[in-house]
DNA sequence: ATGGTGGCACCGCCA
């Protein structure tokens, strides 16, 4: 079982690149973020046409969720019970008897500000979630991008970059405390070492051949996932395609 | 250098 996930930063300006990489790597479940695309508009076709079946929740040119998946998908849900109004970045459905929660948390522009303060509420409202509907015992993927470094070792500049969205101790504490429900980060699982990243600000010049990077996307898994866990990647070439995104992909292998 | 680029929708916002 392969589950992979991609901020796509539009899906139609990268859809030449997600199309190429289903086709390469035939993954089972592709978790799509920052679609930018109105649900009449999501380019569904491009995925039937390759096998793979395809659920979204978008809106008008910010953000947007997607999950795309070769199996059948059953228990669909498109927002947080009571917030079906809100920003379009949650999206979840069980695949083969796997949970799959793809997630795209607040990017938080700055502490102090209201954006900041929504993006630690979003985060505790998706733990308050988890407690409240679903056990750690079950098979659960809770994938996406977090905006969100955890350590030290998972950004470039650690003491110039601390303090800043993406990289703050509130933010890393509230993280921490939803991973503490019963979630491990796979990446970490099989790579200790640092200076992995999955994510480089366009704004900074040549930041991806400089490896200025951030590692704030993220696939987490329950025990019984952990438990047949095989490997987990960071697949660059997103980066280096004619229209090269500001993330990469992650995916994950399990021996189910 | 308090900048920079990129996507979408509009004449700025968000990342």
């Amino acid at each position: 079982m392969k589950i992979a996930t991609f901020n796509a930063n539009s899906v139609r300006t990268r859809l030449e690149i997600i199309v190429n990489w289903l086709k390469t790597e035939q993954p089972d479940v592709l978790c799509l973020q920052e679609t930018k695309v109105q649900d009449k508009d999501f380019p569904e076709d491009s995925f039937r046409e390759l096998g793979y079946q395809v659920v979204f929740r978008g809106q008008k040119a910010y953000n947007g969720v997607a999950v795309v998946s070769r199996h059948p998908l059953s228990d669909i849900r498109t927002a947080l019970p009571g917030k079906e109004d809100d920003q379009a970045r949650f999206i979840s459905a069980t695949i083969m008897g796997i949970h799959v929660i793809n997630a795209y948390v607040p990017q938080g522009v700055a502490p102090g500000t209201d954006k900041f303060q929504y993006k630690l509420q979003w985060l505790e409202d998706l733990h308050s979630y988890l407690q409240t509907y679903y056990s750690p015992d079950r098979r659960i993927v809770l994938t996406g991008d977090f905006n969100v470094a955890l350590e030290d070792m998972d950004v470039h500049d650690p003491a110039g970059l601390r303090g800043q969205a993406g990289f703050h101790p509130d933010e890393q504490a509230m993280l921490k405390k939803l991973m503490g429900w019963g979630f491990s980060d796979v990446f970490r699982l099989h790579h200790k070492e640092g200076g992995s990243y999955t994510f480089w600000d366009y704004r900074i010049p040549n930041g991806f051949k400089r490896n200025m990077g951030w590692r704030i996307d993220y696939i987490f898994a329950t025990r019984p996932l952990i438990e047949k866990s095989i490997d987990c990647r960071i697949d660059t070439r997103p980066r280096t395609a004619e229209k090269p995104s500001d993330h990469t992909f992650l995916v994950a292998e399990f021996g189910i």
